[in-house]
DNA sequence: TATAGTACCTTGTATAGCAAGGTACCTAGG
DNA sequence: CCTAGGTACCTTGCTATACAAGGTACTATA
């Protein structure tokens, strides 16, 4: 039973996603090693990450200008052709280095929150 | 020995504090009972959290927009006065609610790095 | 009466999440 | 056939916010 959530809290907690979720589809893909969009969307549902499609295509195609990531294309039976998506070199460096960042802003506000 | 950060993790990064720089300038105020900007910069910095009058001011006022802070004036021998702020009921609950979420993604990301 | 230090705040720009809407492919039922 | 439903890709418009840069004003000191 989810309660209608507080404007405030709504709008922080999508500011919140910016800092994540760029992280998150690095993580989803590295840990299939290849995917498309639903699969992605399917991994990051099951870790209670929400990502909806408006925000999950503009991202890939960030990623692929970035060269952090490449794709192939691979026919479907049951529809259109999709897009697999897998990392690059420069996409693991990447995702290490947001890793140990973010680490690192765990650790900030651990220590902020210490009494 | 800074090295000069490739544009791209620059940019990430600058997300990533959009997500925790509101929790983090709740949780400096709430550690001091009562701060006025300077020394929530000086509390941040302590804490490696970055953070820069252009963005502190607004965020400060939005803060009080939403009646999560209030303040008051206090006269400073060494200069201009002073804004003090403190955390109201409503900021300590949303205070509150913004660790909850944190702690959530948290759990989240750590899941989807888990291999 | 300058100059330096402190403290407040605003303006303009770029970025990215999201709602909503659009195109196109495939299969199955009538 | 051809229409409906499911799948998959993508775009447009809106909004919020971090940050650089610039601005005002108070106090003390030389």
């Amino acid at each position: 039973m989810e309660q209608p959530l507080d404007p405030y809290l709504q709008r922080t907690l999508t500011q919140m996603r910016r800092g994540t979720l760029e992280l998150a589809v690095l993580l989803a893909i590295a840990r299939q090693q290849e995917a498309y969009a639903s699969d992605i969307v399917t991994e990051l549902e099951r870790a209670n990450q929400l990502i909806v499609e408006g925000t999950l295509y503009p991202l890939l195609a960030r990623l692929r200008e970035e060269a952090l990531v490449s794709y192939r294309w691979e026919e479907s039976a049951s529809g259109p052709p999709r897009k697999y998506y897998q990392l690059t070199d420069r996409g693991k460096h990447a995702l290490s280095a947001l890793q140990t960042s973010w680490h690192e802003t765990i650790t900030s506000l651990t220590q902020l929150a210490a009494k």
